[in-house]
DNA sequence: GGCTATATTGCATACGTATGCACATTGATT
DNA sequence: AATCAATGTGCATACGTATGCAATATAGCC
């Protein structure tokens, strides 16, 4: 045993390079064409090469690093050490080959501006990576999103999480046709709310959310309530809206006007604009379908025309991004439980990827996040 | 030829699973043990399949999937044909197995609170993209950080982007001592400085940067000037405070006092009340060493201490995040630019990727986004 | 001590694709 | 008509690992 003998760390490369067991001729190799750097040693250390030095074979070492596999305690030593001296990495490549398991989840989102999906992203990525899986993610421009799917699919994912708004319903059905398990974040595809499709979907209950605002601003003695939308044929912006509306009706009002903000920045500051174009009739408050338009509208309402929140406009959001907590916004919006739809859409990817559960869709609730944005009191 | 005979479009499974060409006998494959559901399909069509009923080999196909490779225009139409019949997809994994490129990028990240880096990871993402590249996504806590480096080797990754500030240089170092090509972006390695060691750096010139705000403090009149840091070893600190003291000392002044934040939003809470208890000594600007933190500040400035921004202390930041923008905040800070750093990151990725320069650092030059947030004029 | 149950181990093969090589085909050139 | 270059194709193999199977070693038991 010369294990320890030479104290240089760089023994490891030096030692292992003669392999000549039984392979082709060392001619058929062919003539390394790209002039790799000195530095780009490129380690390709084998569970052979690793199974030679320990003197064992190479399924002993497969074994070892398999969880759960039967190996000696002598074997796994003899192996841990010979890993260790060659800098030996499995290779997760070749295991997905052949176990049909990437351990990969394809994540797409679009509109990481909007904080909301940063955050979820962070946590998905930890709740994931707790699970053994990691994340492919993909951002997509608003436009194109067909190439993306066919990516992911090359990978081999073994499951795929939906967090963009923008994505077709269509890309969705795909997803699941190829095999996938799919997750849709934070929307809902009509089939998946029947029940009728291969899709699973984790949403916040946007609709009882929409009835709290209704009811906090009516009880705050609002009389000309706007809706901004979203984008309008998203599921979120829909069921807010139906939410919202049906609740004024039980109260006895009806939305006072509405514009569309399509969940970006820019919409929602021509959209505000809009809604207070009309001097002789302008909202006494508004409901954003978004945290991150709420912001853009607050600043528009303060600097372009000169109103106060909430003395003159009250204001509310969703999301409770952590923006919505700043000290010059203080957003009353309603809080969608990210805690609670990343663990809801880790169970529904595990469940779909062990096949222990057909899928289906998870509603969490959300909850009012009062704050200084709306009056409280009714002063007329 | 009854290959146009069936007309519904699940033919594809029905004619397709009888390859029973020369496999071991059907007695052999593992009765399956999982309980899938009639919907987990999971195709698993592969080259081959499209090749037989394309009546070629199985190398045609993989020529008709590899761009650039010699296939004659009629082999290629009956490869594409069958491919789209039978729903076939080249799998990634495998391909990655064979060709040693899994055309995947590991980027690291932390800090996903602050927008900068959802900013970049989404620039990042679609630059890949461009260039053939997909993005594994790992997000490590404050703390470990050592799992994270593992796990991205064993996917064979083509290369990594570190954009974390937590991670520490010695991190780096394994990583190109594994041979994969790594890029630190927005910090620097004292090694890769001094261009002593394997890997390639990105920054913005934050020592240039912190001297322009030295200037423009100065030059507004500012007589107690603080500075408010961030995680006192990272370079981007160490880069902007050294600029920062040197320019106040060029400037006949220096800096009045220092607080740290670590470039978090709780952290910079915390250091701005420290820098303001002293009611009889309070600084009259603060040069903060990130928006994220600077926008903390002003919270804390206006909201808990009763001061405004810029009448009572003019407040600059670093980054130009979206949000430095906003209208309650109107932000001076210094901007860096992003699409220029992504620019260089993949430069910097493919000359490594390539072999075609060795790993070097990269500085793109910073610009003072003057806003309202610090006066202009002289009032004492 | 003989026998059965159990734990380890190695052999061989398969995962799905890319690619060197040899061969076949075609067209162009002399 | 013969030769040569160029192009397209199939065969066979390799990538690095996991795993069924059979063989072996070990332990347990009467």
């Amino acid at each position: 045993m010369s294990n320890m003998t030479n104290t240089t760390n760089r023994s490891s490369r030096t030692n292992a390079p003669n392999p000549a067991s039984r392979q082709p001729p060392a001619a058929t190799r062919p003539a390394m064409t790209t002039p790799r750097s000195s530095t780009t040693t490129k380690t390709t250390v084998t569970s052979m090469h690793v199974a030679r030095l320990a003197q064992v074979s190479q399924s002993a070492v497969s074994r070892t690093f398999t969880p759960g596999a039967s190996v000696s305690e002598l074997t796994r030593t003899k192996v841990n050490d010979a890993a260790r001296q060659l800098g030996y990495r499995p290779n997760a490549i070749a295991r997905s080959l052949i176990t049909k398991r990437s351990r990969i989840i394809g994540v797409v989102m679009s509109q990481l501006d909007n904080q909301f999906y940063p955050v979820v992203l962070e946590k998905l990525s930890q709740r994931l990576r707790r699970d053994g899986y990691h994340v492919l993610l993909f951002i997509n421009d608003r436009d194109e999103s067909d190439g993306v799917l066919a990516e992911i699919l090359q990978y081999q994912v073994d499951g795929i999480v939906m967090a963009s708004t923008v994505l077709s319903s269509a890309l969705a059905r795909d997803c699941a046709d190829a095999g996938s398990p799919v997750v849709l974040f934070n929307r809902m595809s009509r089939q998946a709310a029947n029940d009728l499709h291969p899709a699973s979907a984790v949403t916040s209950d946007n609709e009882a959310g929409a009835r709290m605002v209704a009811r906090h601003l009516v009880a705050g003695g609002h009389q000309r309530i706007a809706y901004l939308a979203g984008l309008e044929a998203s599921s979120t912006n829909l069921d807010r809206e139906r939410g919202f509306r049906e609740e004024l009706a039980l109260l006895g009002t009806r939305i006072h006007s509405r514009a569309v903000g399509n969940y970006s920045f820019e919409g929602a500051q021509r959209a505000a604009r809009e809604l207070f174009a009309n001097k002789q009739d302008q909202p006494d408050a508004l409901f954003v379908g978004s945290d991150h338009m709420a912001i853009a509208v607050m600043d528009v309402l303060r600097t372009e025309l000169g109103l106060k929140v909430p003395e003159d406009v009250s204001v509310v959001g969703f999301d409770n991004v952590p923006q919505a907590a700043w000290g010059a916004y203080q957003l009353t919006t309603v809080e969608q439980p990210i805690d609670l739809m990343i663990e809801a859409t880790a169970t529904l990817l595990g469940e779909q990827i062990e096949g222990t559960a057909p899928p289906h869709a998870i509603t969490v609730p959300c909850r009012l996040v009062v704050r200084a944005s709306t009056r409280q009191g009714a002063n007329l």
